[in-house]
RNA sequence: UCAGAUUAUCAGCUGAUCGCGUGCCUAAAAGCACGAGGAAAGUCCGGGCAGCAAUAGGGAAAAGGUAGUUACUAACGGUAACCGGGGGCAACCCUAGGGAAAGUGCCACAGAAACGAUACCACUAAGACUUGUUCUUAGAAAGGGUGAAAUGAGUGGGGUAAGAGCCCACAGUUUAUAUCGGUGACGAUAUAAAGAGGUAAACCCUACCUGCUGCAAGGGGAUGGAUCCUUUGAGCCUAAAGCUCAAAGUGUCCCGCUACAAGGAUCUCAUCAUUCAACCGCUUGAACCUAUGUGGCAACACUGGGUCUAGAUAGAUGAUCAGCCUAGACAGAACCCGGCUUACAGAUAAUCUGACUAA
RNA sequence: GGAGGGAUGCAAGAGCGGUUUAAUUGGCACGCUUGGAAAGCGUGUGUGCGUGCAAACGUACCGAGGGUUCGAAUCCCUCUCCCUCCG
């Protein structure tokens, strides 16, 4: 998990956000972006039809704020929203999970 | 040893590195402490708490709920013990278990008839003639047939034209009364009476219970001011229009109570607050642990001692590596408690039952 | 988090506890019509299992599983999935 001034605060913030943004593609993972003059946020989205179980949605969510936060490729004014639309990520080698960040932060970059 | 029954507990652990939330301490950082469950789930019940002025005050109606008894509990549709019924050789388990002898409805098809009635076949008697597998009238309601169910008490005997609780004996059912046992549901015995279809998870009756809305409750800005709209009643008036005056709340009504403001919308003028839907509510509570303790069969209560044990707000408990074993199931707090229901790999402990073998 | 509503054939959508009611409409298939099509008219049309060469017949299924009843799509309980609302 990561630091609280980097994380989105309040139901609107996003949704401000949220129209604005482009959009990469990855594998299991899609992010938005928009470009800003404040610090760097990220937030990370798990829909209920990815997978039932909360315990398994967390699972995901938490294993990706992870791969984001040992990624040392972050933009430094950028707001990220990462969304996930597969339940692979569960089972996904960490290593490989690391990598598809990257790629993805890269293409942001 | 094998096969069961019941209850309780646990729900991977250890170390390293890098992170997150809250609290303490700080100017800040650093540091220290703590950080999901038995079901956190479903939201099926019961409460607390908050708002509606209310222990929401009393009564009535409507609507909804519960249903053996006695206890327990803050309360319950929960729990415990017991009673009745059912299952199991047994330990033990299951049970929406008030009333159909208050009333109404329904019981398709089939069948004579689905409950104050009625008679297809067969049975009995009398009569008729066309004298026979005949017809008519009467009797009877035990047998056959129909159907889930047929007037609803089985067996044996008597009785009769033929029969039937029509009568008798024995067995059994229900209701009432009495006595005994039990706080009670109920059980036992005796006497008397009766013959009553099913369905109340159909309406209903009886007894008891329930005000509504839910933390997205609610608080956090309160008081004054201005403008506009709307409804009902009364008065002026022949009537309409118009003008004037009055109007409260209690989410159904009456009483009672509170109170002297009709209700609604808009403006943002004055003081005040203001990055974010901030912040508060938000976690010490019918709390948890414990005792060769006391009372009780038990649920549970009391007493003594000890503990502080998540409080996030787009939402914290994670990631990676290494080791161990029995190889890790179901699953993530969102105001808080007490239950119920549903999901769940397994492991351990205790008590009990049956069968077999040995002594 | 809390409150409410729903699930019936390929799709939409009715359905008082009763022998036949799984109505109706669309879609689809076949036939008639036409030189050919469209439109129109007529007939048929869910799935599984069993019997049968076939036609056909029997039986079960109304989101799933239990219960009440002689008899449940319908009444009661539990579960699954879908939709709407809240300041």
């Amino acid at each position: 998990m990561l630091d609280r001034k980097h994380r989105f605060h309040g139901y609107s913030s996003l949704k401000k956000v949220y129209p604005k943004t482009t959009s990469v593609r990855g594998s299991f993972i899609s992010l938005r972006y928009l470009r800003t003059n404040r610090p760097y946020r990220v937030a990370v989205v798990v829909g209920k039809k990815v997978h039932k179980s909360a315990v398994k949605r967390n699972r995901i969510r938490r294993r990706v704020y992870e791969a984001i936060r040992l990624s040392n490729q972050l933009p430094e004014s950028t707001d990220l929203i990462f969304n996930v639309y597969s339940d692979q990520v569960i089972d996904l080698d960490f290593a490989k999970l690391r990598e598809q960040i990257d790629e993805l932060l890269a293409k942001v970059a």
